[in-house]
DNA sequence: TTTGGAAATGAATCATGTA
DNA sequence: ATACATGATTCATTTCCAA
């Protein structure tokens, strides 16, 4: 293993100053001033603050998002991208002595006892994660967050990016005592374990934060769902929170209401103010309403392609509509093509190819399709069932 | 950015050798070895192989474990981990040397217009991450496997570990031509864009291949179906499909089922053997079930001037916008005319046209411009369509 | 006030063939 | 290598506006 600085001498436990309500001010030298957001340079403010005093660390550090032109919606109006300045960096080199510098400075405030998150797209996420290794964190779970409203790929060259990374990292390896509130979350899953992906939406309607002209306020608002499940997973009410790169305040805002105390730190004045803002409207829960309220299971979306996946359906084999007429053939690639006029040839979805052969706008292709069965025609969503049935099954 | 050596200067076209049945065979300098499975190194077999040859590598490295101790579950039965010889690795440092060299060592043999798939865990997903980024890989996207019946956490200290990361990457930036098949996985996906995150259930029963013991036979087989999907979604009938790390042969099966060539390399001769056993009781699939879905990106190029020679379109013809607002007239080179204000004389083609009526960047005039028909305004783009099915008659 | 349709929008590494 | 013309392409949600 790469040999690393090992954490400082143990200190004197940190003095702990708390505050009523939050303000923008610097840290005094060997104080947390708790309930604060910091308005300066991350590394320098943690470098101010006093060693193995904070709880859990969450970070939204800068993507490096490297886009080239500009993109366009098929009806030509234009994405408004991340291009801001602080998302700017010279090379991968410079990016990984970013990473280091903040994340040996999280290091040394973090208590023994505390864990990090980290959130990224695949364009920073990898680097943040080797440079954790390198660093002699511990990764203790990969989280996905997958998006229930992701922007499409307008371009169709891609896969929808649909999800960002998460890494949770205990401060060194075999770090004992960490917080992690399995029955809590047990019981927020449907008294299943909670699993490492997790399904939010984006930040968006009354939650997104809004500039005097209506616009959105931080490009990157992140919602508070998500933000919560993390506290609630992996810290204590009256826990210290940490977030070095606060923007909009979500994090501040979340720790507050769940009680727990926060220091923020934000490098644009006009953020940290609108941070400060939005903390101060913020109420904390009451104490009883700390338990999170068990989450809805998402209905499963069964496509067809899942049944060929999964060996239900044979590729090669003939589907037919109810009189056994019109003829389709399954590919493997889980679209049909049509065996008879009209349509002859048409290749797609069970619902285009079954539109196809109506010569109609739309159709159901569950119902309109049947497959040959040994008690006889059977409709393909009698087949839908089983596989529903089996993810039931997997999900208890 | 990192300087990365480039790719080297074109070579001549390589020869091809493809053989009826899978063997396990030593590669000729030179000569692709179609169908075959390379019994050694993965990096030495690469090195024999000829560069820009393959059409997609998909790879499943040593994920680089780092188990301590043994892990028992609730009721005391010992979980058969991964701790084979070659998943240890000395350190951080000596994993990213071996993940350096066979990324090298692939990068070489792909075709410029090739693309690379890597999967693994939190382990070691962020070195290869890294790592391809630092070799000036191009990173399309990160996909999320979710399991749909992963292995619970026995200790109850974290998280349920439910997923595992692919990185799909091209061969460098703005490489050009790479395969996407977007309609096909659009209507594989009941008609919307796959997204990055997918599930499949972990590899078991009767497709998880069994020693004469009736023990797993190799501990990381991988679904059938993901790699269905993998190669559906990126390559097409009759490429050539690379796995330097083959273990128990699924890529190898999988290819031979989707009527794509293969080239395994496996270092254990024993996974080796099983998996050409494997891949000799595969049968491909009927030709009829594989041919690609149609791509409107790939269709065969017409130039509207082609329907003004073929008689399709009178020159002088007016055509309008959807609501026969917007009038332009056709002009005997295949060139409109606009007749109204904003671009009253403009003469270009029917998308600079059409762009200039609208006053935007750009414009797809094949569906923008209209033409009057007996039953009503149409899109000359059935027009097109028309043509095309005329060349496609007149091409069997 | 209600309802239905149009418009807006979100961390995005988003084209390709021919000259 | 660069330049230019062709022409392919979006999902879930919220907000706005007209009827």
């Amino acid at each position: 293993m790469k040999v690393v600085p090992k954490a400082e001498a143990v200190e004197a436990a940190p003095r702990l100053a708390s505050r009523s309500s939050s303000r923008v001010a610097r840290a005094d030298a060997g104080t947390l001033p708790l309930d604060t957001i910091l308005n300066g340079d991350c590394v320098a403010e943690l470098s101010r603050l006093p060693a193995r005093s904070v709880d859990l660390v969450f970070a939204d550090p800068p993507y490096n998002l490297q886009l080239q032109g500009e993109l366009k919606r098929p009806d030509e109006s234009r994405v408004d991208a991340v291009d801001d300045e602080w998302d700017q960096f010279e090379s991968f080199q410079a990016y990984d002595a970013f990473t280091r510098a903040w994340l040996l400075a999280v290091r040394r405030v973090l208590k023994p006892t505390g864990t990090l998150w980290v959130i990224g797209s695949y364009h920073n996420i990898f680097r943040v994660g080797s440079m954790l290794q390198d660093l002699d964190f511990w990764i203790l779970n990969d989280i996905v967050w997958r998006k229930s409203n992701p922007m499409p790929n307008f371009r169709g060259r891609r896969f929808t990016n649909a999800h960002e990374t998460l890494i949770w990292a205990a401060r060194e390896p075999n770090a004992r005592g960490y917080t992690f509130n399995y029955e809590a979350m047990k019981a927020a899953n449907e008294d299943v374990q909670m699993r490492s992906d997790w399904l939010f939406p984006i930040c968006s309607g009354g939650e997104r934060l809004k500039d005097a002209e209506g616009n959105k306020l931080h490009p990157t608002q992140k919602p508070e769902a998500l933000i919560a499940r993390i506290l609630l997973s992996a810290s204590k009410p009256g826990d210290v929170v940490l977030d070095p790169f606060l923007g909009s305040g979500t994090t501040a805002s979340v720790a507050k209401k769940l009680r727990r105390h926060f220091v923020g730190i934000e490098r644009d004045p006009a953020y940290a103010e609108a941070a400060r803002a939005r903390v101060d409207a913020t109420t904390p829960l009451p104490d009883a309403a700390l338990v999170p309220a068990p989450s809805a299971r998402e209905a499963p979306r069964v496509a067809f392609a899942s049944l060929v996946e999964r060996g239900l359906v044979t590729p090669g084999t003939l589907l037919t509509d109810a009189r056994a007429q019109v003829k389709a053939m399954v590919r493997a690639d889980g679209t049909l093509s049509l065996e008879t006029a009209p349509g002859l040839g048409t290749v797609g979805s069970i619902h285009r190819a079954g539109a196809a052969a109506q010569g109609a706008g739309a159709c159901n292709g569950w119902t309109y399709w049947h497959i040959e069965t040994s008690e006889g025609l059977k409709p393909i969503d009698s087949l839908r069932a089983v596989v529903r049935s089996e993810m039931a099954m997997a999900a208890e």
